[in-house]
Formats: C-alpha cells, structure tokens, sequence
DNA sequence: TATAACTGATACTATATTGGTATCAATTAA
DNA sequence: TTAATTGATACCAATATAGTATCAGTTATA
C-alpha cells in the first residue's frame, strides 16, 4: 500500500516566506538603507535568492534602494498597505483554487456553473484572510511579543 | 524587467481535481458498479492517473471495488459525508499556510509566537471553508443547474 | 581617484512536485 | 476459455520551486 501524498501542501512558497521576512526587517529600521546581506546574514535567508526578492519587490514599488556603499533597500510602502495576498499574488501569481474543473462534459454552462461559484467563493475567502494581515501589523504583533529586541538570541525550532 | 511570477497559484492539484470529478460520477451512479474506462472517457481523465486515484480513496474507504468483467467501483461513504479538505488532504496533504516561517531569528518564542498564531487562524478558515463543500452538495447543484442528464453534450470552454 | 561595498540584471543549476504512462498479475462474468 | 476488469507498482516527463553564479554599474570614503 503505498500511498500517493504525504508532505503537507505549502499555501506559502519561500518566495512568500522570505519576502515577508525582509520587509519585516526593513519596515523596522524605517528611514535608514539596509543592505541584502545584512538582511540575508541576519535573517538567515539564501543572499542571491534575497536579491531576487528585493529587486522584485522594488519593481512594485513596496521599496526602494540605493546603490553602491553605505546603499541598501529601504521600505517605501506604507507597511499597514502591505497584505499578504499582495505578495501571494507577486511571488505565486493569482490565487485561484482551480482551473475551470469539470470543463467539458460535467458543467453544460459556463456561466451558470456552480461549482464554479463555490469554487469563486471560496477564492474570495482566502484572499479576504490574507488581506487582513498586513506586514504592519505583523510587525507590530512582533514588537509585542518581543519587546526588547528583533532577533535577540537565535533559538533553533521546527 | 523579468518578473518572478506569472502563473496563478493553483490551491486543487489535479489529482483532487479529477478525484471530485470522479466521485460525483460514482455519486450520480449509487449502487451500480461504475469502471474506470468509462469515467476516464466521459470526463476527459487520463485512465491510469485516474486509476491511482480510485485505488487511493479505496484505501480511505471513500468507495469501493469490484474485480473482473463488469466490475468497477461505487461509492462506499456517504457523499455528505465527503468534503473537499478531506480529499485534499489525500491527495495534496494537510493544509498548512507555511511551515514555521520566522524561526531562528525574528521569533524568540514558538508557543507565544503570533505570526504561528495569525498563519494558523488563517489554516483553519481555509480548511473549515473547504470543509463546507462535500461531493453531494455540488452533486445536487449540479443536477440542479444541469437537470436533464449529466454529461450530455461535450461544450468546449477554459 | 582607487577601491570596496553595494545594487541591477540575468543566466544557470539542482531539487521537488505534479502530471502522466506502462506493465503484469489476479479476478470474474459470460 | 477469454475478454473485461481491478491490484500493485515502477517508470518517465513536465513544471515549479529553490538556490547559485557572474558581471556590469554606482557611490561613499579613505
Ligand atoms: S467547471 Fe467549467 S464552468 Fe463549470
Ligand atoms: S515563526 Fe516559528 S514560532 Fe514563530
């Protein structure tokens, strides 16, 4: 008996994880260019991989950069307009819960097509929760549970 | 300027795709043995991918089989009783919104952790919205919007 | 004004996941 | 006896995700 599926299926990919990681780090030192590396040292995220990310997230105007020494990203976005389903859409495209299932013989009528309505509904759904999180408020719940400082001791879990 | 991402971020692999499809061909069927050529000609799967799937929701008492010539399978539990996280979760695993984002670093405290908090409160509306549709809601709304017969002519659309 | 610390741009590789095929043995109705 | 079927499982192909490498251009500052 062997069994088709064990991993868990992923809603957030790296991409998503780490870009949230870096504005976090950069929506805490508002004002001031941090470099990718201190971000990709400090964070503990893949330095080329971070680039990618940074420079991605310059395009959408969520940031800005400076070159050269002493240059660096800066957050350029209000962090409270920032939502996670924004950067899902960037970095995993749309959310979108399935193609148009039963195509063809099941579903006569596109356009009246329940499933297709269940399924729009529920897209909704998970765009609506994402939405509420911002990384503002990430940061601030952050700031609260650790008062005293952004990444004090590493501490190993997972 | 090369984006990341374009494509969408598909939540139903195909293998849950075609598992619904197939399910509500044996629901619409009840009590009559139904074969995996047949289901795979009338709603477009390829047979052995197919194949697997039935085998693997045999596995999870979801229906059952029959050997030999006019065999076949039929639903086994009630299609009410059937949601769509169940079957994602067969097929693509338990949904999680991302392992534990955040270690090392930015979170000090695992248990107190509020983006845990946050990403798991998120999890559990995803999962409980799937959890309200099951194959015999969509059967009925589809035999509701489609009332003569199913799968009747082939309409090409997507 | 040379240099080292930076970003911009982009190509490349490796790994994992998803999607799909193929094969052969066992069962069973006709 | 045979053809229609499932059981089991190995295999292959395509795509997506994750990560690395390289080189050119910019700029603070020694
Ligand atoms: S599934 Fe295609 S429109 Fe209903
Ligand atoms: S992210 Fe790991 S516990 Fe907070």
């Amino acid at each position: 008996m062997v069994s088709i599926k064990q991993a868990a299926m992923k809603v957030l990919t790296k991409n998503t994880d780490y870009a949230i990681r870096a504005l976090l780090a950069l929506a805490s030192k508002t004002g001031s260019y941090v470099s990718a590396k201190s971000i990709a040292t400090e964070h503990d995220i893949p330095y080329q991989f971070l680039r990618r990310l940074l420079q991605e997230m310059i395009r959408h105007n969520l940031i800005v950069s400076k070159e050269g020494v002493q240059g660096g990203f800066m957050m350029q976005k209000d962090p409270d307009e920032i939502t996670v389903t924004e950067l899902i859409e960037i970095f995993q495209g749309k959310v979108q819960v399935s193609e148009c299932m039963f195509r063809k013989q099941i579903c006569g009528n596109r356009a009246r097509c329940v499933l297709r309505h269940e399924i729009m509904r529920i897209e909704q759904v998970v765009q609506s929760e994402f939405e509420k999180v911002t990384i503002g408020k990430l940061l601030r719940d952050l700031e609260a549970a650790n008062p005293v400082k952004l990444s004090s001791t590493p501490i190993t879990h997972n």
